[in-house]
DNA sequence: GCCGGTCGATGAACCGTTCCAATGCGAGCT
DNA sequence: AGCTCGCATTGGAACGGTTCATCGACCGGC
């Protein structure tokens, strides 16, 4: 079904018909009546490929994410798509699975489809694939990651400010030495979250003797988490509180110093980073830093249209604050801090 | 970039650039290194929309989820992803957050962009917007809804196979009265496995007395849960095991039994169903149904590759079956029951 | 009766690629 | 030399819409 049967179905030309479609005003209302009939009547479709092919944009925005099963990823697709349906794109999605080839392979793919825009969460930190697209002028928005240094539009949280708050939490509750479960310094979310602990230690240290002890895992599992609260409790001096880089870990924490007849929050308080959904659900409900996930989709597809509609744009790297989730897995340090209940 | 520059750069017609694109054994391997540096030079990237309106496929799938943010619907996607990737497709996701309207809005762009195959959670039970697309041809496969009815491929699992699993493990157990958490009657995942948890009673009961209570909620949520706990423990005959109707009410369960001092699964055996991530993680660890969601998703695709590239295509509709992952919060009853554990 | 203007409809060019019939050319055969 | 055959390459039509210059009809004014 071509705009060429409407317009012999209809009695028209076909320019006519197109014209019915896309400025209607310009057709007297007869005409244009019996147009839309007979458009009814044949089921007719627009052909995408045909107008783009006119010079038309594609209505089609590529997403590339590490992981398409990770909620924190899809959480922001989601802002991303309520943004982006409204203008009528759709969303093109590939999940890179954290690999730069199949990265390279879809950022391929999605040229030859000739997407409007690219919201991308790179592989490569020093975004050697990404380059590329930006050359070619595709407008391109990070997610998860700062462009600024880059030269790119960006919407990214607080990773440091994050750890930081959780941070400041523990030692506002009184607690002194404080163990900070953090990742493998491969990740930038861990490194940045290692700044952010320092940087609330050292503030905190001028209040009142203050320490950050730092245990470092090789993956943010809960089984790690467990590992990690058997180290925690040979440690010395022992902390009162842990902070961990993600619910995972702090989860297993919660499991290891659970069966060592650690009671928490009442021996050890406990703070996670993500509030992820089962965060809230835990016995006790877990304490933890919540980003913006939603509002970091939208704002980013937001920032992409801007990109996308006034060519000579001014790059943009939006930066969101996290917010530390107070539940019942942090309490205050109790004075003075009951050390004996470990078991080394 | 056209191939009309690269064939001017090359010195050959736009047709033997196309020839070397496409089928590059019939040009001379001299001309097709001088096309192929040519290409090289010009970072040519090969238009999809113009190869799609001379009558190729867009080699794109549309997929319409019911939510987005829901690991079940992504860790599907994924499945299908792989699958699809590998035939160079690209995927159209779009999420009707169950809105019957946008549903139909989606269906329409992607008619529009002309996707070769559909992947679609239907929002209507009844598939009537679905009927649309598959009397316009185009191939669909229906995503965890049984489409044999319809006559349509899908990729679904047995729900009331999956609660039939729960019931009789607690059966074999030596529970004699079960509790069975179930949603609302309006989701079809509910009715089925209440189907499957009275057809394991019935057959329990050829063996020995056997009771299943049926305990019905509004919604799949932990609050609910734990109402239902509440509810549960003013039973009479009181139910020594508990099956929920997803994992989300098990924890709630789980929660409110705790509180009332009733001890899983030494007191209550517990069983949930979905087998979400945080389940291996509680404590006790959650008994659970784990549906192949990967598989689901990965066979839904390759049923569709198959419709689309034989067109006289026999409709199939798969059907897996849920597996029971035991766990710690499902023990052997004792006997005789402890219902004295239970405060009424 | 002629002119200018407006409104509505027309049709051809164009977008970038694919596909196919046609062409050119050299080798091999009679 | 004339012919055929096969291979490499070419040119142009076609895909389905959009866009725009153009055309025809009609009306009012002089």
């Amino acid at each position: 079904m071509t705009i060429r049967d409407v317009a012999r179905l209809a009695g028209v030309s076909l320019g006519t018909v197109s014209n019915v479609l896309n400025s209607p005003d310009l057709v007297a209302p007869g005409t244009r009546r019996r147009v839309l009939d007979a458009i009814a009547a044949t089921g007719f479709v627009r052909n995408t490929a045909a107008h783009q092919l006119r010079g038309g944009r594609s209505r089609t925005i590529g997403v590339v994410l590490l992981d398409i099963a990770n909620p924190f990823f899809t959480e922001m697709v989601r802002g991303a798509e309520h943004v982006l349906r409204e203008k009528d794109y759709v969303l093109m999605l590939c999940s890179s699975d954290e690999s730069a080839e199949r990265e390279q392979r879809y950022f391929r793919a999605l040229e030859e489809h000739r997407v409007d825009g690219l919201l991308i969460t790179p592989v490569d930190p020093e975004l050697d694939g990404v380059a590329n697209l930006v050359a070619h002028g595709i407008p391109t928005v990070l997610l998860d990651r700062d462009g600024g240094e880059h030269g790119l539009c960006s919407a990214s949280v607080d990773d440091a400010r994050g750890a930081e708050l959780a941070a400041e939490h523990l030692f506002e509750l009184g607690h002194s030495v404080i163990a900070f479960v953090n990742g493998p310094g491969t990740i930038r979310q861990c490194v940045d979250r290692r700044e952010g602990a320092r940087r609330a230690t050292r503030r905190a240290r001028r209040l009142r003797a203050s320490r950050l002890l730092e245990i470092d895992v090789a993956a943010l599992t809960v089984e790690q988490g467990e590992r990690a609260a058997e180290r925690l409790l040979a440690l010395a001096p022992r902390p009162t509180a842990v902070m961990c880089a993600n619910d995972l870990l702090a989860l297993g924490v919660l499991r290891g110093l659970t069966a060592a007849g650690v009671a928490v929050p009442e021996d050890v308080a406990l703070v996670g980073y993500d509030d992820v959904t089962f965060a809230s659900m835990l016995s006790p409900s877990l304490t933890s830093v919540r980003q913006p996930k939603y509002e970091l989709g939208a704002a980013a597809a937001e920032l992409l249209l801007q990109e996308i509609t006034s060519p000579a744009h001014e790059h943009r790297a939006v930066r969101f604050e996290p917010e530390l989730v107070v539940r019942a897995s942090s309490a205050p340090a109790t004075a003075p801090p009951r050390t004996a209940t470990f078991r080394g």
